[in-house]
DNA sequence: CCCTATGTTCAATGTTTATTGAACTATCAA
DNA sequence: TTGATAGTTCAATAAACATTGAACATAGGG
């Protein structure tokens, strides 16, 4: 098992595979939660997805992020934390995601966006 | 086979289905050559678009852009022209149609659109 | 050292996807 | 009516995708 999953530089991010990494549901409520969160920790264990769908399925999902430059994994422990590639993004397709947050949000009722309540957990790593 | 082809109402334009149909790099070719053209005139025909693939191939991607709500199809004779639903898209998820062209465009090396030349072919309808 | 918690990897399954060519439909023009 | 033009539909195919559960790996706590 590699010590450090896999993730593309800057450059190797590519426009396709970022749209059709956003088109699914599961993983558009991931970065979604992600974002969401980012005022309080920037950082989100596999767990706090478990609303989403189930662990391994959770980990086929972030493998995609991850490979399309979506997010950033850090190993430490047994935990993975995630955190979204915000600065890279915004260097490589300038507005492109906060379009596609927001865009979600205005549809938040029709798409499996985990409701805000998560916010009152206080992460305690 | 149905007078005219189906179209979602603005309201049923999902998030998404409209990255999803982004995420083909010929779809997204399609989108970017009507955005081009847009100011010399808003709609070009299938063959307009013969460069990115054949016949088939184009009508099936032609009918994904249409069920998603990001073009409509207009049949005149034996010609379908088609046209960006600008408004509709801009109403439902604003700045996305834009954020996702400029992305394009920034890439352009990088994806199968077509080269600006054809802007020099007049429509002659 | 075991036990548990966290997450990944693998194999199997069924679905959707993109692509091709052939057949088809419809319109226009001579 | 004949022929050409413009595009759709269909069937077949191969590849990619999402989902599941079981097996595995790793680290931390008693």
């Amino acid at each position: 098992m590699s010590r450090t999953p896999h993730h593309p530089t800057r450059e190797q991010i590519e426009l396709p595979m970022v749209l059709d990494c956003l088109s699914d549901p599961i993983r558009l409520a991931i970065v979604y939660q992600l974002a969401q969160q980012e005022r309080v920790s920037s950082e989100l264990r596999c767990s706090d997805f478990s609303a989403l769908s189930g662990k391994s399925n959770l980990a086929y999902h972030f493998a995609k992020l991850r490979d399309c430059g979506l997010m950033r994994t850090r190993v430490a422990g047994t935990n993975r934390f995630m955190r979204l590639r915000r600065e890279d993004l915004e260097a490589r397709f300038p507005g492109l995601l906060d379009v596609v947050l927001s865009s979600a949000a205005k549809d938040a009722d029709r798409l499996p966006l985990v409701s805000g309540c998560e916010l009152v957990e206080v992460d305690r790593k």
